[in-house]
DNA sequence: GGGCTACCATGACGGACGTCATGAAGGAGG
DNA sequence: CCTCCTTCATGACGTCCGTCATGGTAGCCC
């Protein structure tokens, strides 16, 4: 559990960006949060804040990504709704137990950068589709044809991202239930 | 189409919260978009870059459910997949002719200020709702029973919100088109 | 022990931010 | 003409930002 304070910064950067955004959330911030010492910045990212930023999407990405193949493992009597359902409940217990401060770290990122930072962009870029890999491949164990798995799969994390700002927006977990419940069908039918 | 310099401050800042999200866009960038004199922001906008942003983003709420309102009346043959194809295109030929880098400014808004700005939050929650308002009632015109009419409305901003999210990252409008193929044959079942 | 490298500490710099104070044009109404 | 009120102009203030420069410690290797 004890990590080193590199890896503390490059998670701490990724949750003060998750509640608030990129341009919101200062080097000092991150040092502060991640009880680092300032000064190992400079030596353990030279490249600035970009860097920064960038280590915190890939970390975000990677982190969804295991997380999806986690879940996917775990569910019993497996359906490509019921692996939906299952991630949408991760976002629906978070807002649920901890408050809506905290939002998609990806989404908040491409909000802030996207037309400002092209390393950051394609940063982000990389993180979606390394989560988004994980969830085609498990559609496919469950019968879904390939090429239609790429497509549930866009269609998945749209919806899920989509629900998360709703939800965030509202302070009400109501927009998860409702996707969820509204793709169901149509995610279990593709897996004949 | 000459406006007075209140309405082109508040549609400069919705436009540069669209591209920078909240944190990066300066009341200086705003007035200055706007060619509007820097003097009249405290005069306007006693409530300061809080009132500014709200009033952006109401005025994008509206904007918006003015757009859907249009777009439904416009269609032949209308169908719920065929307004939400044409929902999409909008932001399709946009990304095409544009580039990708405006966003939705209801969603950098929420990324940036829904775990700071209590009020702003709330001005992102009731432009979602006057958003959907349209969208649901266009498809109980169409014969979607009203209580599916709502949850589909919620499905179709949140795909929609996703995949303009996932398109702006891979600089790729896939992801749009994926969301509405897929979508189609639901949405169009349930206006039997 | 001397030197080299990795790691951390601290202060400063230049710039941008949101906000405020002060005041000037310019027409409306007496 | 004088006054009031809306609208705009400009400069300043205090704060925070990302970055850099400089220097200090600690441990390993020769």
């Amino acid at each position: 559990m004890t990590r080193t304070p590199r890896e503390r910064m490059v998670l701490s950067a990724a949750q003060l960006v998750r509640i608030h955004g990129v341009g919101a959330t200062g080097m000092r911030d991150v040092v502060a949060h991640a009880e680092a010492p300032r000064g190992s910045l400079q030596h353990y990212f030279p490249g600035g804040k970009d860097q920064l930023i960038a280590e915190a999407v890939a970390w975000a990405g990677d982190y969804a990504a295991r997380r999806v193949a986690r879940i996917a493992a775990k569910i019993e009597d497996p359906t490509p709704g019921k692996l939906f359902e299952a991630m949408a409940a991760q976002w629906r217990d978070e807002f649920t137990a901890q408050g809506f401060d905290g939002g998609c770290p990806l989404v908040a990122t491409v909000a802030d950068t996207a037309a400002t930072s092209e390393s950051l962009r394609e940063a982000v870029g990389k993180a979606f589709e390394g989560w988004q890999r994980p969830v085609a491949s498990a559609l496919r164990e469950l019968g879904v044809p390939a090429p239609r798995s790429t497509s549930l799969a866009v269609l998945m994390l749209s919806a899920l991202e989509g629900a998360i700002v709703l939800a965030r927006a509202h302070q009400d977990v109501a927009p998860l239930d409702t996707v969820v419940e509204e793709l169901r069908p149509l995610l279990d039918g593709a897996a004949a």
